[in-house]
DNA sequence: CAGTGTGAAGGGGTTCACAGCG
DNA sequence: CGCTGTGAACCCCTTCACACTG
């Protein structure tokens, strides 16, 4: 269907769903077109990236004018996947899982949370928002029976390798992890990783950075005074 | 001090992270040497980068041998500016705020959340485990009173780019920003995102490539059968 | 003429291969 | 001899510049 080339660079993905975020607030604006130009302003991008990345999904544009807004935000969806609806459930009912099962945001994207479980007994049988918390011994039937494609794995990092083989094996098609651990999964398998620890250790290096920088100007400022 | 080029991929940093992290756990299992190799294995990585990574800031190995476990992750530490204690806010007493400033597990890793607040009058006043939600009006002494270093973004897109604003005013040093718009900083000041929902729509973009193959690979097989 | 679509150039990061050293 | 440290080759993504079209 689509996908001229097959060498489509993760970052495009990425950024094709912060085009689609941007398209759908423009829509409800009501703007009816828009060019590579003010695409690129409303995210941090040049035009010619808005251009290239959404090149290798088809010419929706039209030379002179720029893009159709509701028309473009429909073929991203699409390619993206959001018009089919993706079942979700999570496991770990601990305060991410919880959180998450809780959060209704991601449905109006096509995310139906359907299920929580945990691997502690004394979690199991208790409410989160509509769902009751259930045990990891019904995860496999679970699957199978609700179609669910992704898995989202919030428990400790100890246990994270292990719900991803029976996520895996119960049969989603992708995970998203929140455990600080890298999971092995078979080749192409799609996951992603939320890992505040590494975010805010970056961030730590880069203040770093800045704070050596300010040592450095401040010496050069003493030397000079100094003359 | 380090840093011999001024040209580090970010990537580099993010894995640093990670080596750290491994580290951690082999000198927890008494581990005292380690090849780039093996460190290699205990992520997804390849030995050559393990190396080079390392090469960035200073010759931590010893050749022949490998590595010294518990005096590179010292190092590593340093590097990341994990020795001295960093100072964090939090903006935003809903689910993600809150989640947040019980965690306590980054306090191993020298970060210390010293405060919560809220954009909301009906939040202020609330507890947060040993924390009190304050109002956004006492940030700005705060932040300098007790020298936060990094603000924590919580709250609805709505209110982000006005949190962001005054948390830099007052003085942090870098935004780890939950809400999904791109927030508009000062040139080179550090900021990460936390966006689950950039993250659920690739792994939904990377499952329909996979559901794709399938459909080829039976259409394939029929083909073939049909012959 | 304005703005898309795209080949070509450029730059940044990863991999390779080996020199260097304990 | 083993494993680190590193210049060079390689590859992939981004940026540039312009041909193309409504």
């Amino acid at each position: 269907m689509f996908l001229k080339a097959n060498k489509i660079p993760e970052a495009t993905i990425t950024r094709l769903s912060v085009y689609s975020r941007v398209l759908q607030i423009l829509e409800k604006n009501g703007t009816l077109r828009v060019s590579s130009e003010e695409i690129a302003q409303l995210m941090d991008g040049t035009a010619a990236q808005v251009r290239k990345d959404l090149a290798y999904f088809g010419e929706f544009g039209t030379r002179g004018i720029g893009y159709d807004v509701s028309g473009l935000n429909k073929n991203l969806m699409k390619v993206l996947g959001l018009n089919k609806g993706r079942n979700v459930a999570i496991v770990g009912a601990g305060r991410v899982g919880r959180s998450l099962a809780l959060y209704s945001g991601f449905e109006k994207r096509g995310f139906r949370n359907l299920g929580i479980f945990d691997v502690e007994h004394s979690r199991v049988g208790g409410q989160v928002g509509e769902l009751t918390v259930m045990s990891m011994n019904e995860i496999d039937d679970f699957v199978k029976e609700h179609n669910v494609q992704m898995g989202v794995v919030a428990v400790p990092a100890f246990y994270a390798q292990e719900v991803a083989n029976c996520l895996i094996k119960a049969g989603v098609r992708s995970l998203l992890n929140f455990a600080p651990v890298s999971l092995v999964v078979p080749l192409g398998f799609p996951v992603r990783y939320v890992d505040l620890s590494i975010l805010m250790e970056t961030l730590s290096f880069y203040m770093g950075i800045e704070e050596q920088k300010e040592i450095e100007r401040a010496n050069r400022a003493t030397k000079r005074s100094a003359i």
